[in-house]
DNA sequence: TAGTTCACG
DNA sequence: ACGTACGTGAACTAA
C-alpha cells in the first residue's frame, strides 16, 4: 500500500502570496460588511488545487504566533525593518482559520516559534511515522527541509504556480543540498529577515564556498589554508555574522508542539457552517460548488432578491408613456450581442426616465417618433454605458444620437484604467454593485451565444443595467472630481468618443481589386522562395513553424542558436540577422517571412473585412490602453505597413470615397520628444525645438561634442536618434547597446553625455520616478492617470519596469491627450465650415482624411493649423502633411 | 489557449 | 548582481 500523505502549509506565507496575487482586485473583493476577501478567496482556490493534487490524509496549516520568537533572543533585529502586514490582509487571517476549521483542517501556532519551525517539526514527525510529506510555502527558506520523502512546494508567480523542491532540484537550482542551503544562507545573509551574512558574498559565491567546504564550520576550520584575498578578509571579519546567520537560518525541527500526528487527520467538512461562511463572504462561486443542484435555486433566490426589478415592457401601444422634456436627464442602454457593434445583432434596450424603467427586445420601437426624439434631442441628456457603441448602434437604426454627456465606461476607465473591463458587470462590481449579471452569463459565448428567450431574464438584465448606470453615476463623478479629471472626462474623452463614432461609421474605402492583384504577386514570390528554401534545407517543412524551422536551422544545418525561448530555439529577426552570413538560406527565410506576413495579415486580412459598402469600419478601443492611446481592431488600421517597399503597397488599396478625391495625411513631428522638452522644461532641448533644428542632429552635436550640426555624420545622427527614443522609453545602457549593436560601455557613455548636455531631462526622469513612488501613479498633462503598484516591488525587474513606465507614460500619454484634443477641434472645424471632408483614421500621431477634390486647398491649410494649435506649449508643435489619390501617395 | 513572430507609433 | 527599452493587434502553430 502506498504511504499515507501529509500536507503542511505555511499559513502566513501562503496568505501573503494569495493577498498579493489578487492585490489589483483588492477593492473588488469585499463582503457586504466591507471586509476584504481577496486573500481568503485565493487561499481557498489554492487549497482546492493542493487537496486535489496531493490527496493528503493529514493536513496542518501552521501560523506564526506572535511578534517575537526565539530568534529575536539571538538577534534583536531579526525580521526588523520589515514592512508590517497590511491591515487589509491581517483582517482576513482569522477568517482563513475559520474557513480551514469548517473544512475539517487543523491549524496550529506556537508561542515563541515561527510557522517554519512547526512545519519542520511536523515534517520530521511525519517522516518518522512513514508519511510522504508535502510542504507548501511562499518562502524559499523551507526548502532546507526537502528530503527523499519530503517535497517543498514554493509559489513562483502568483499562487497557483508552484515549484517543487526535491533534493535533486535543490542541487540544480542552488548547487547545494537542502542542509547545505542553511550554510549558504548563513554566508549570504537574508535581506528580508534582516540579517547580513558575510560582506560581498551573494548567492553565487556562497554556493561555491559551501560546495567547496560543505559547511560554515568546516570552512572556518580550514580558512587558514585559503590564500590571501579580499574574500578571505571578509570571511574572517564577518565570522560572527556567519555563525549567527546559521543559527537564524536553521529551522527548529524539535519544537515542543502540544499536538500529535493523529490530531491533524482530516475531519469531516461542516457543511452548514461552511455554507454560512461562504454566504457571509459573498463567495457565490464556492456556494454553487457546494451543491450544484441547490445552486440554481440559490442563485434564483439571490437574483430575485436583488434583480427582480420594476419595469414596464414597451409596446407600440404604451409608447406614449415614455416622455422627457428639455433639461431632463435619462438613462439609455442599447444591448447588442458580441463586441463588434458595426455588425452585432440587437438584443433590446432599456430606458430609465423619472424613476421608471422601460424595456423591450424590439429595437425598431426606437424609430417611433417620440423615442427617436428622446435620443436625438441635444437638450435631453442621456447617461449610457459606452457612448461610442451606443451611438454606432443607434446609427444603424437611422437614429442620430445627441446629448449623451455621461458614459459610465469612459468614467471608470479614466478613474482606473488598470483593471478596466468593457463588461458592465465587472465595472459595477468594482464599485460595490453586484446586481448586474455579466453578458457572458446571460448570453453565453461562442456557438451557444444567444438572446434569452425568457422575457423575464432578458428584461431583468437590461433593467439592472439601466438602474446601475444611474445609481453609480454619482460615485464615479465624485471620483473623477477627486482626481481632477472632470475636464479630461467632459472636454476630451466624451467629445472624442463622438468623433470616433463618426470616423468608424464613415469607414475608409478599400479597393479589393488592388489587394487581389497584390495577392497574386505575393503568392508567386512566396512559392518561388518556398522552393528555394526547401532546396537549401534538403527537405520540405513548414517555414511558418518556429519549431520546425528551429529544427532545420539549428539541428540539421548546425547553425549556432543565439537565443532560446520558453519552447525552443528563437528564430526571430534579430537572431536570423546575426546568422545572415552563415548560410544563404537565412536571407531567404527572412524575405519569405516578411512577404508571408504581409500576405496573411494585410492582403487576406483586409479582404476579409471589407463591408458591403466597399469600406472597412474599424473599432477604436478608447478604454483599453494603459497610457491613453487609442487602439484599433477589426481591422487594425494603426499598423498598416510603411517600413518596407512590399508592405507599403498595401496602402495603395486605401482610397478616397470619390474617385477624384484625395487621401490627406498630417502627422505631428517628434511629438513625444516635444512633450518631453515641455514636461522636463529642459532649456537646451526647448531651444533646439524653438529654432527648428533637426532634433536628432542637434542631439548628435551635443552628445558627440561637435561645434555645429554640419559635423554630424549619418551614423552619429542614427545613434543620437536611438538615444532620444531610448530616453522616452526610460533608457538603460543594455537596451541602447542592443538596439545600436554597440558595447554596453559605449552606450553608457552616450547616455552620460546626454544627461550632461540635457541636465533637466535627467531631473525629470528622477522626479517622475519619485513622484510615482509617492503618489502611486503617473499623470499626463491632462491628469490622465496610470497606477503603478509595482513601483514598490521588491523584485528588481518588476520594479525597474514600473520605473521606466513612470517615465514613459506621461510622455506617451500626454501626446495622446494632445492628438485627442486636435481631433475634437478638427471635427468641430469641419462641421462649422460645412465641409464634406471626413476624418477617417488616427494613427497615434497622425490623422488621415478623405477629401473631396474641391476641398483639398482648404484642408491643406486648416488641418496643420488645427493640429499645431491643439495645446499651447512653451515650444511649437509642428505637423507635416501630404496627400495623394491613395494612402500610399499621401506621404 | 499560449507562445512566437512581426506589423505599426 | 540583477536583465531590460514604451505602447499596441493579428496570424500562425502546437498543445
Amino acid at each position: 500500500m502506498a504511504n499515507q500523505k501529509l500536507l503542511l502549509i505555511d499559513g502566513n506565507s501562503v496568505a501573503f502570496r494569495a493577498f498579493y496575487a489578487l492585490y489589483r482586485q483588492l477593492e473588488n473583493f469585499r463582503n457586504p460588511e466591507g471586509l476584504h476577501t481577496n486573500a481568503i478567496y485565493t487561499f481557498k482556490n489554492m487549497l482546492d488545487v493542493l487537496l486535489n493534487d496531493v490527496k493528503p490524509d493529514h493536513v496542518l496549516v501552521a501560523f506564526d504566533a506572535g511578534k517575537t520568537t526565539f530568534r529575536n533572543n539571538m538577534y534583536a533585529d531579526y525580521k526588523g525593518g520589515r514592512q508590517k502586514t497590511p491591515g487589509e490582509l491581517s483582517e482576513q487571517l482569522p477568517y482563513i482559520q475559520e474557513l480551514l476549521h469548517d473544512l475539517g483542517i487543523s491549524t496550529y501556532e506556537l508561542e515563541n516559534y515561527e510557522a517554519d519551525d512547526i512545519i519542520g517539526t511536523f515534517s520530521r514527525i511525519g517522516e518518522e511515522n512513514g508519511f510522504d510529506v508535502t510542504i507548501v510555502t511562499g518562502d524559499k527558506d523551507l526548502t532546507q527541509l526537502a528530503t527523499e520523502k519530503t517535497t517543498v512546494m514554493v509559489t513562483k508567480s502568483g499562487v497557483m504556480n508552484l515549484e517543487a523542491y526535491t533534493p535533486e532540484h535543490m542541487k540544480e537550482v542552488n548547487g547545494v543540498t537542502p542542509t547545505e542551503f542553511i550554510d549558504m544562507k548563513a554566508l549570504m545573509g537574508d535581506n528580508s529577515d534582516n540579517y547580513p551574512g558575510v560582506t560581498k558574498v551573494g548567492p553565487k559565491k556562497a554556493s561555491q564556498l559551501v560546495q567547496e567546504y560543505g559547511s560554515v564550520e568546516n570552512l572556518y576550520d580550514h580558512i587558514d589554508e585559503m590564500k590571501q584575498s579580499k574574500l578571505k578578509e571578509n570571511l574572517l571579519n564577518d565570522k560572527d555574522k556567519a555563525l549567527l546567520g546559521k543559527k537564524l537560518a536553521t529551522i527548529d525541527c524539535q519544537t515542543p508542539v502540544t499536538i500529535g500526528i493523529d490530531d491533524i487527520k482530516r475531519k469531516d467538512i461542516d457543511y452548514p457552517k461552511l455554507r454560512r461562511f461562504y454566504e457571509k463572504m459573498n463567495f457565490r462561486k464556492f456556494l454553487s460548488e457546494l451543491d450544484p443542484n441547490a445552486a440554481d435555486s440559490e442563485n434564483q433566490n439571490d437574483e430575485n432578491e436583488k434583480v427582480l426589478m420594476e419595469y414596464t415592457e414597451l409596446t407600440k401601444d404604451n409608447l406614449a408613456k415614455v416622455d422627457a422634456k428639455e433639461g431632463d436627464t435619462i438613462v439609455f442602454y442599447l444591448g447588442m450581442l458580441g463586441p463588434n457593434y458595426h455588425l452585432a445583432d440587437f438584443v433590446g434596450f432599456a430606458f430609465k426616465i423619472a424613476g421608471q424603467i422601460y424595456v423591450s427586445r424590439d429595437v425598431d420601437l426606437l424609430k417611433e417618433e417620440n423615442l427617436q426624439h428622446l435620443l436625438e434631442d441635444e437638450k435631453i441628456k442621456k447617461d449610457v454605458f459606452d457612448l461610442k457603441r451606443t451611438t454606432v448602434g443607434l446609427n444603424r437604426l437611422g437614429i442620430h444620437a445627441h446629448g449623451i454627456d455621461y458614459d459610465m465606461l469612459l468614467a471608470s476607465y479614466l478613474i482606473n484604467n488598470e483593471n478596466n473591463s468593457d463588461d458592465m458587470a465587472e465595472v459595477c462590481r468594482m464599485y460595490g454593485n453586484n446586481s448586474v449579471r455579466s453578458d457572458l452569463d446571460v448570453y453565453g459565448k461562442g456557438k451557444s451565444e444567444q438572446i434569452p428567450e425568457d422575457d423575464k431574464v432578458l428584461f431583468n438584465h437590461l433593467a439592472t443595467k439601466a438602474e446601475a448606470i444611474e445609481s453609480l453615476k454619482e460615485t464615479l463623478l465624485a471620483k473623477l472630481k477627486e482626481h481632477e479629471q472632470d475636464d479630461l472626462f467632459a472636454s476630451i474623452e466624451i467629445p472624442v468618443a463622438r468623433v470616433l463614432a463618426k470616423m468608424e461609421i464613415n469607414g475608409i474605402k478599400v479597393l479589393p481589386d488592388t489587394l487581389t492583384q497584390l495577392q497574386d504577386e505575393f503568392a508567386g514570390e512566396l512559392s518561388k522562395m518556398e522552393k528555394e528554401i526547401y532546396e537549401e534545407a534538403g527537405e520540405e517543412f513548414n517555414i511558418n513553424s518556429p519549431k520546425q524551422l528551429g529544427h532545420i536551422l539549428f539541428e540539421k544545418m548546425g547553425l549556432k542558436p543565439i537565443k532560446k525561448t520558453k519552447t525552443g530555439y528563437s528564430t526571430s529577426v534579430d537572431v536570423l540577422n546575426q546568422l545572415k552570413d552563415e548560410n544563404p538560406i537565412i536571407e531567404k527565410i527572412l524575405s519569405y517571412r516578411q512577404i508571408a506576413k504581409i500576405q496573411s495579415t494585410y492582403v487576406n486580412g483586409l479582404l476579409d473585412v471589407i463591408q458591403k459598402d466597399g469600406r472597412v469600419h474599424t473599432r477604436y478601443l478608447q478604454t483599453l490602453t494603459a497610457t491613453g492611446r487609442l487602439s484599433s481592431v477589426d481591422p487594425n488600421l494603426q499598423n498598416i505597413p510603411t517600413r518596407t517597399e512590399e508592405g507599403k503597397q498595401i496602402r495603395k488599396a486605401f482610397v478616397p470615397s470619390q474617385p477624384d478625391g484625395y487621401i490627406f495625411s498630417c502627422d505631428y513631428s517628434q511629438i513625444e520628444l516635444r512633450v518631453l522638452a515641455q514636461v522636463s522644461g529642459d532649456e537646451q532641448m526647448q531651444e533646439a525645438f524653438r529654432t527648428g533644428y533637426d532634433i536628432h542632429a542637434h542631439t548628435a552635436m551635443r552628445i558627440f561634442h561637435l561645434k555645429s550640426t554640419d559635423e554630424v555624420t549619418p551614423l552619429m545622427r542614427r545613434r543620437a536618434k536611438a538615444v532620444n527614443f531610448g530616453i522616452v522609453y526610460g533608457i538603460s545602457d543594455y537596451g541602447l547597446s542592443k538596439n545600436l549593436n554597440i558595447s554596453r560601455k559605449q552606450a553608457k557613455e552616450f547616455i552620460d553625455n546626454y544627461f550632461e548636455q540635457y541636465p533637466q531631462i535627467k531631473d525629470y526622469m528622477d522626479k517622475a520616478v519619485k513622484v510615482a513612488r509617492e503618489k502611486g501613479y503617473a499623470e499626463t498633462i491632462m491628469h490622465r492617470r496610470r497606477y503603478l503598484p509595482d513601483i514598490h516591488a521588491k523584485n528588481f525587474n518588476v520594479r525597474s519596469f514600473a520605473e521606466r513606465t513612470a517615465i514613459n507614460s506621461p510622455i506617451q500619454g500626454s501626446a495622446a491627450d494632445i492628438i485627442k484634443i486636435a481631433m475634437i477641434n478638427m471635427q468641430q472645424k469641419l462641421d462649422e465650415m460645412h465641409l464634406k471632408t471626413k476624418m477617417v483614421v488616427q494613427v497615434h500621431d497622425e490623422l488621415i482624411f478623405d477629401v473631396p477634390k474641391d476641398e483639398l486647398e482648404t484642408i491643406k491649410k486648416i488641418v496643420p493649423e488645427v493640429m499645431q494649435s491643439a495645446v499651447r506649449l512653451d515650444i511649437p508643435l509642428v505637423a507635416d502633411s501630404g496627400y495623394g489619390h491613395n494612402w500610399f501617395d499621401a506621404k
